[in-house]
DNA sequence: CCACATTTGTCCGTATGTATC
DNA sequence: AGATACATACGGACAAATGTG
């Protein structure tokens, strides 16, 4: 018992509250892939995961070259 | 135009039209990630990171030391 | 227009842990 | 005790898009 919560996972959670509770706000820049593992002292690839999750969910969008933004600005879609 | 579809969004996007088509049944087993790899020719570890997506969609669950099951099943919970 | 650095996106292989049989 | 199978984590490699000089 005790289950320890998975790194990515702790990633994907912290990151839907900021966003839910307006920290991070719609339209807004997150980190980069590094800064994000730098700040969860994870590493690159899991950083990757926990992203590719967020982006499934809706919650952010990935912009090649750019980064990743909060979703849900009417300026998105 | 011409989208190349990304290899594990080609696994999920599979899968859950067996789910959506009745041909995998919910509490129905799905082929171990090794089988998956094979079958859809891709490495285990972007198989697993399909069934990671599925999982968290809720779609499947996965058991360990067992399988993967299709979800919905009214034992699954 | 071209070269370069930055950043996201995808894929692979491996190691380790945990649960089941 | 050993084999099988899922779960997590890491690191490396390459492609594609963007911005800058």
């Amino acid at each position: 018992m005790a289950n320890r919560t998975a790194d990515y996972v702790r990633v994907v959670e912290t990151i839907t509250a900021q966003i839910r509770a307006g920290e991070l706000k719609p339209g807004e820049k997150l980190p980069t892939y590094a800064q994000l593992a730098d700040q969860f002292d994870v590493s690159v690839s899991t950083a990757q995961a926990a992203l590719r999750i967020l982006r499934d969910r809706g919650l952010v969008e990935g912009h090649q070259g750019k980064g990743t933004y909060v979703a849900g600005s009417p300026e998105t879609p």
